[in-house]
DNA sequence: CTGGGTGCAAACGCTTTGCAAAAGC
DNA sequence: GCTTTTGCAAAGCGTTTGCACCCAG
């Protein structure tokens, strides 16, 4: 098959069908899938896909800078959406939902920077509480 | 031995020698060590802990609130703080130091809960960056 | 006697790695 | 042909669990 490659800063990463359809598969996935996530999806298009090739091409993507990891919780999610923003985790069901506060989070990089002496040069926050769903049920419980 | 037991708002735990020996353990590592670590250092006033004793005992002094577990890369941390604070890890040396900057991160919480609908409840905030030491090592290499 | 707590070893879940085969340059 | 990538299986690593024993109330 012929392929193109995927350009980035600094290094190129052949576009194999497999890469791609990871990359596809992440932009269609909102929710912040895991490795056996994304695995599941692809393998719908690609059957023969191996777990190890996902795992290899999503770090891989992150290196390149195409997709972000975040570390949520115990095992490594994913996210294809590259600018910066926030999330927040619903403590009953494990949903989570992007946040738009990257203004005041930046702020933040310079407070950090000046409170502890570290060149800051990014963060994740993550917020944890009751999404909207699981509010109405724990009303409904009580 | 005669036991105390460790109050706390809603259950009791016994004050057993391996439970203040992990408590005290961690009071004293401020650089937020995993279990293996916390294992290692009571193991000195204790020969005969077991790792699982130490997993268990920091799950349980979590959940009495007596020590908080962070999410700081992939394994599980733990820190004897519980008052809100940040972190900042280095990118690379790994180390962690802590932030006080609680009064505006605070704030994010409001935001987050108008921003997603959830009710917010809690966050952790992890800043990325280079400590003053690699800063250091860093330029020499330059 | 009863229940919680411990140590040990085995199991677990997620992730990484070694390796030979396959695919693109 | 040389390099990169893949699939498969095995190994790795941090964490949890089952179980028998122990100890305090």
């Amino acid at each position: 098959m012929e392929e193109q490659a995927v350009a980035n800063g600094e290094s190129e990463l052949r576009l194999t069908p497999q890469r791609l359809e990871i990359l596809r598969a992440l932009r269609g996935m909102p929710r912040h899938p895991d490795a056996s996530e994304v695995f599941e999806r692809v393998r719908r298009e690609l059957p023969h896909i191996s777990l190890a090739t996902v795992y290899r091409n999503l770090a891989q993507l992150s290196q390149v800078g195409l997709v972000q990891e975040l570390s949520i919780g115990r095992a490594r999610r994913w996210d294809a959406r590259l600018d910066p923003h926030e999330h927040v985790v619903c403590r009953r069901c494990g949903r989570v939902a992007d946040l738009d506060i990257a203004d005041e989070t930046q702020r933040l990089e310079v407070l950090a920077n000046r409170a502890s002496g570290f060149v800051v040069e990014g963060h994740q926050a993550r917020f944890e509480g009751l999404c909207p769903d699981c509010q109405r049920e724990a009303a409904a419980d009580a």
